[in-house]
DNA sequence: CAGTATCCGCTCCGATACTG
DNA sequence: CAGTATCGGAGCGGATACTG
């Protein structure tokens, strides 16, 4: 049935990894964390912010999010209503390793769009 | 036709996450490099290593892996077939991310699952 | 051993319409 | 304003079979 039965030892390694992956590997995540770092953000404001994302993303993201704890919603009841998302203090111990991606990115795209582009172009010497 | 036509002057700084999750928001990537840290590996080694993973999947991610400049491929011309994958020096500078979101995630897992749980179960008090 | 090739299910997510 | 509900397409990735 399954190609690779039950796991072997090695998966508690793996584990980090793919739990880092199934909880930030969607679309939205990372990129909303990154956006509240500067403090708290209404839906609207986010929804203008993330120009490209749809309301049922956004929705489900900042659900999924507040149901881990990581970003906290607070509503005013009040006609029209409003909203607010800031970072839990759990949500804020991410940031560092967000800027260190960043920052990694930032130094290393101009390499690895080289490397795409040269494998695209091999033009043999 | 598109909700949000073309964007504004905030995706010039969502681009960075975008971009990051792009490259290693997929199911194996991230994983792959994180093995090829110690040393060498065999094709075979790491579809022992990651047992869930399908063939297609490991040629389809060490390609673009390759691709990209991230690791680098050697072929023992031999019978039967040797191939070796080791990271690249750009590879190579993305461990230190990596461990940064391995530490994040063995500190903070316990805290999401304890919040996911919470929110399972409210039982106001 | 180290892949390729093909088929296809399933999840993610965007578009659209509607509501308190 | 801040969502919810529903539909449907695209593509990621698994299963399976085949090859040099």
């Amino acid at each position: 049935m399954i190609r690779k039965e039950i796991k072997k030892d090695f998966d508690m390694a793996e584990c980090s990894v793919r739990n880092i992956l199934d909880r930030f590997g969607d679309k939205w995540s990372l990129m909303v964390i990154d956006l509240l770092r500067e403090g708290k953000l209404r839906y609207s404001e986010l929804d203008n912010k993330i120009e490209s994302i749809s309301q049922k993303m956004l929705t489900v993201t900042l659900k999924s999010l507040e149901t881990d704890g990581l970003i906290s919603r607070k509503v005013y009841p009040q006609i029209p209503p409003r909203v607010e998302y800031t970072l839990t203090e759990l949500g804020q111990t991410l940031l560092p390793a967000i800027d260190m991606l960043k920052k990694w990115a930032a130094d290393s795209m101009p390499a690895i769009l080289a490397a795409r582009s040269k494998m695209a172009t091999p033009s043999a010497p």
